[in-house]
DNA sequence: CTAGAATTAGAACATTTGTACTGAAAAGAG
DNA sequence: CTCTTTTCAGTACAAATGTTCTAATTCTAG
């Protein structure tokens, strides 16, 4: 049986790639992380980062030096159930931050985080940092808000999201949350597959059905554990010509 | 003398990082770039890093590795739009410098004029009615407009144009034309099915080739005399949720 | 206490990654 | 053209980094 809580090595190692992540611009290596928390040696860090990424608490790129990241989602299963107090440390505060509404009520600006593609994850920036000018924006037609918060925009990259109805170049506008209503169309993380997909979200029992948009394909049928809810879609713009 | 031009190398090589650390959480390594900016060798990326480094468009970590950052994006783009307009940047595209109009992003108000579905015909007013108050309008971004006259917007009825990608509830943008050139995406009206559908157009010989945007499907072929194009698809918006 | 599981320590090893070196090719300058 | 400077290609090597292994140690349920 598995535990559920982090043991005090496992917060400080969260803790630190946060801190990390926060204050340079590439993520820590295994030895950056073994000498940032004191721990005696690397394979300590291995086996810890392992038991973290298990527990969906950050992810790593194979083969990519200094290839890890913290989730900035949750659990779906954590959240069907009652979520743990000990599963939030690296949960990403999310202020209620208004976009400006520069006089005309008809548009919003929201910002532009970057890009969506089947084979890579997303890594949403906490949303306290989106209104930095780092990030270019996107002006949106009001209509599409719908009284949602923490709208951001990504690209999408190839066609693997064709049927969800979206194609290379679409401009997806997309909510952060990690809670879905059934009928929801969400952007989903298959932890098998690694890959995101666009689907219709709904439960049954303790199940995840995923249902492409394109009513002639066929949903299919994931344990709650093996997805990651990483935002609801509101809406898509697409530019032709 | 140093030039103070950066070589198309030098762009694809800045442009590369930047895309590259806004879809993924670790910023790229050297083999990384040699590989997505299709360069030869590795001594040819250092080369040109150092030089970047030099010119201050980024700078580098010494002994560790990933350790690569730009230095200022809104300089960066700044100085890729300004630069030698013959040198073309292979394998990247800079189509999301469309998103950095931040500060003077602006919308365009066009008509609504109704309907469209799979068996009725269009029937459009003529275009100098859409500014009198019979009709609603919406408020799209401005860029999705790329200098065409004439916009108006429908919305959309029925699954019937799943194969373009489009579904019910999603308001397309159109402009009025009966011109269309290869490439477009048209809304044509075919005489023998007595319906309107939504394909890429193109000519072979005296027939029109009309492609569906799932290229899963196959494309049609008629008589040029038995299709009448409506008007050329710019955008699409849709509203989720 | 005891057996099994979880964790740690240390080291060796494998891979990724950065850098240096050579000579060749290309580009300019005169 | 010749000479110089810049850029490139290929390779090799060294450093950084990730992974694996084994045995020791600690923890925990019973």
């Amino acid at each position: 049986m598995k535990k559920n809580v982090l043991s005090s090595k496992q917060t400080a190692i969260l803790k630190f790639i946060k801190q990390f992540i926060e204050s340079k611009p590439y993520p820590p290596s295994i030895r950056d992380i073994k000498n940032g928390c004191g721990l005696s040696s690397t394979s300590v860090v291995d086996y810890n980062l392992k038991i973290l990424e298990e527990k969906n608490y950050l992810k790593r790129d194979t083969s990519v030096s200094r290839g890890i990241y913290l989730e900035a989602q949750k659990h779906v299963s954590s959240l069907i159930e009652t979520s743990d107090p000990d599963t939030t440390i690296n949960q990403i505060e999310l202020d209620d931050l208004e976009f400006e509404n520069r006089g005309d009520s008809r548009t919003i600006t929201i910002p532009f985080l970057g890009y969506i593609a089947a084979g890579e994850p997303l890594s949403i920036p906490p949303s306290d940092k989106w209104n930095s000018n780092e990030f270019d924006s996107v002006e949106i037609p009001a209509f599409l808000q719908k009284g949602k918060n923490d709208l951001f925009a990504l690209k999408v990259k190839g066609d693997s999201m064709i049927d969800a109805l979206v194609t290379e170049g679409d401009i997806i506008i997309m909510e952060q949350t990690t809670q879905a209503q059934p009928g929801d169309m969400v952007a989903a993380w298959l932890n098998d597959n690694e890959e995101v997909t666009l689907k219709y979200f709904q439960i049954k029992n303790d199940k995840v059905i995923l249902r492409p948009a394109n009513p002639t394909m066929s949903p299919i049928e994931i344990p709650a554990n093996k997805v990651s809810i990483q935002g609801k879609i509101v809406g898509l713009i697409r530019s032709l010509s």
